[in-house]
RNA sequence: CGGAGUGUAGCGCAGCCUGGUUAGCGCACCUGGUUUGGGACCAGGGGGUCGAAGGUUCGAAUCCUUUCACUCCGACCA
């Protein structure tokens, strides 16, 4: 390709409202434009990039066996009625009607489609198992886009399902499809960890999402300095805390702490570590029917984590709760304890036979100090938030904290969406049973994002070479020295006859310009044509390092088939 | 969905408060010339329903009302 003839409008301002590296660069590379909110059109190089991971991904499913179909992007209302999640979807779900008053959603996600494709054609166990996918435009009416490609409301992705006669050969593709995406990720270029994920509402028997690494990532991750343990912090585990140094003991009784409600005043006033405190976090559970208060205990040294609380009592969603609300149901705001409660209480597993407590006493100014757990039957549950530094579950080791963007989620879903959809088929043993299933997804225009998230420096992007729109880039310093065009233009040629992918600065630009396309643009090669050639000598440059070495120009095509 | 903003040329912005000739600047673009190894210079030029609708006024980018779009913080996010 000829520079000339290509459609990348480059520029040297960004858009005021892009704020990470990978919105700025590729935005300012003419890669993509935004034509709504949320919603990006795909110029040549955005395309070129989009193309190739789309490329990737296909090629290592296809080799683990997985079947690529193409479902309709616009689907019928009924099929979500029947799965039950046209109510529960909320208006992610972008519901719409034709002229015949039908009414339609744009996909989000394809699990009633891809069900109602093998319904009634799955019929028995001799023809599974079954990996279907596709890589297609989904569209998710998100509250809040932002982040440019990252958090996009139109977006592509690959999404995959797959059947099975049980769980056992379910948990074997499982394992299969978290290699196949770690290859593909690895393929790409990528540094990421698979972590354990959260689960959600859906249940089922587990969920590993892919993470990549990243500064500006939207999700916290824990990290095992020791071993391979890695959790989304929406589902990470620890070790018990171990207790802090120092003796504690206290004779029971209640003592008077005026106006005293934070966990830290507390620790000051009594001089005992937060870690002997309980910790009282008041929520407003909504549940389908009915919305109520909750509340959840933990010690003063540890934090609520709201996933694992919401999952803890089943609610839809946790809300905060102002302490007007508290007091209109009796509580006093600072002071609340763990006894004598009318609300539904949840205790973290950390106070399991605890001894040695202060909690609040249900009466303003007042706690209780010396309060032992020993004989209380409580509803223990893992509710707290995991911190750096707590110990590793598998082996001991310290736990790290990181940021972390979600591009893959591969899930065990069971049978819950073939049993509403009443997908069955005859097992050896004739019996109508319904198709065991998982689902896997992969934010394919995410990734392009995501490369330029982990990849990029203060001049522009840097491709990897499996990503690249173009590995080499020949600058021509000035275009109306003949030499320099004639040499450029047929090595060039020659490169393109042995099917190398170059690009052609042809541009009546000057020099420091074509460089500073080609450093935002992030090819890893530029092949510099310049005022050396009358010494029989170009250039190589490296985007990477911003090397250039010098080389003579009867060597560089051979130096360029090595790279 | 709550809170806060912004809409003026392809991009970034000024002008608005305090209404008054042909609405300006930088970058980008076009023509000519001089330049040519790190985003050049000189001269000339093209490009705007000032987001939209309505209103006030002799006169509206500017004041008022309505509306749409986009953005930021938060909530939300298989």
């Amino acid at each position: 390709m000829r520079f000339t003839n290509l459609f990348a409008p480059t520029a040297k301002e960004a858009p005021k409202d892009a704020l990470l590296p990978s919105h700025i660069y590729l935005v300012r590379g003419g890669f993509v434009s935004q034509i709504g909110a949320g919603i990006y059109n795909f110029l040549p190089l955005g395309k070129i990039v989009l193309d190739k991971i789309r490329t990737i991904v296909k090629e290592e499913l296809d080799k683990a066996g997985c079947q690529e179909v193409q479902l309709g992007f616009v689907t019928p209302t009924e099929l979500w009625k029947e799965s039950g999640r046209y109510a529960k979807f909320g208006k992610e779900l972008l519901r719409f009607k034709d002229r015949k008053n039908n009414e339609f959603v744009l996909g989000p996600t394809h699990e009633e489609a891809m069900v109602d494709l093998v319904r009634n054609r799955l019929k028995s166990y001799k023809q599974l198992p079954l990996n279907l996918y596709q890589i297609n435009t989904k569209f998710r009416d998100e509250a809040r886009p932002r982040y440019g490609l990252l958090r996009g409301r139109e977006f592509l992705m690959k999404d995959g399902y797959s059947f099975h006669e049980d769980e056992e050969d379910l948990k074997r593709e499982y394992a299969l499809m978290e290699q196949t995406y770690s290859r593909i990720l690895e393929r790409l270029g990528l540094d990421f960890r698979v972590v354990e994920a959260d689960s959600g509402a859906i249940g089922g028997s587990g969920s590993r999402e892919l993470m990549v690494l990243a500064d500006n990532g939207e999700d916290d991750i824990i990290v095992c300095s020791g071993c391979d343990y890695a959790a989304n912090i929406e589902a990470a585990k620890r070790q018990a805390v171990s207790v802090p140094d120092g003796d504690v003991e206290m004779q029971a009784g209640t003592f008077h702490t005026p106006d005293i409600t934070t966990i830290e005043a507390l620790s000051d006033f009594f001089k005992i570590d937060a870690y002997y405190f309980v910790k009282a976090v008041a929520k407003k559970a909504i549940y389908e029917e009915e919305e109520k208060i909750v509340l959840f205990f933990l010690r003063g040294s540890d934090e609520l984590q709201e996933v694992k609380a919401q999952n803890t009592c089943g609610a839809l969603e946790l809300e905060d709760v102002s302490s007007e609300e508290l007091e209109a149901a009796g509580m006093v705001v600072g002071f609340i304890g763990p006894h004598n409660q009318s609300v539904d209480c949840y205790f973290d597993d950390s106070l399991k036979k605890a001894s040695s407590l202060i909690c609040g006493a249900n009466k303003k100014d007042y706690h209780d100090i010396g309060v032992s757990f020993e004989n209380e039957e409580f509803d223990y549950h893992d509710i707290t938030s995991v911190n750096a530094g707590d110990r590793c579950v598998a082996c001991g080791s310290a736990l790290e904290i990181t940021k972390g963007i979600e591009v893959g989620h591969i899930f065990q879903l069971g049978t819950a969406y073939s049993e509403a959809l009443g997908a069955t088929f005859l097992d050896r043993n004739g019996k109508s049973k319904p198709l065991v299933m998982g689902t896997y997804g992969i934010g394919v225009s995410r990734l392009v994002a995501v490369m330029i998230e982990q990849h990029h420096d203060e001049k522009g992007c840097l491709w990897t070479d499996a990503t690249t729109p173009f590995k080499f880039d020949i600058v021509i310093s000035s275009i109306k020295d003949e030499e320099q065009v004639s040499f450029a233009t047929s090595l060039y040629e020659q490169m393109q006859e042995e099917n190398i992918s170059v690009l052609l600065d042809d541009r009546n630009e000057r020099f420091g310009f074509k460089m500073g396309d080609f450093e935002l643009l992030g090819f890893p090669y530029a092949i510099i044509v310049g005022k050396g050639l009358k010494e029989g000598e170009v250039q190589l440059g490296h985007r990477a390092t911003l090397e250039k070495e010098t080389i003579h120009k009867d060597e560089i095509f051979e130096k360029i088939k090595g790279l």
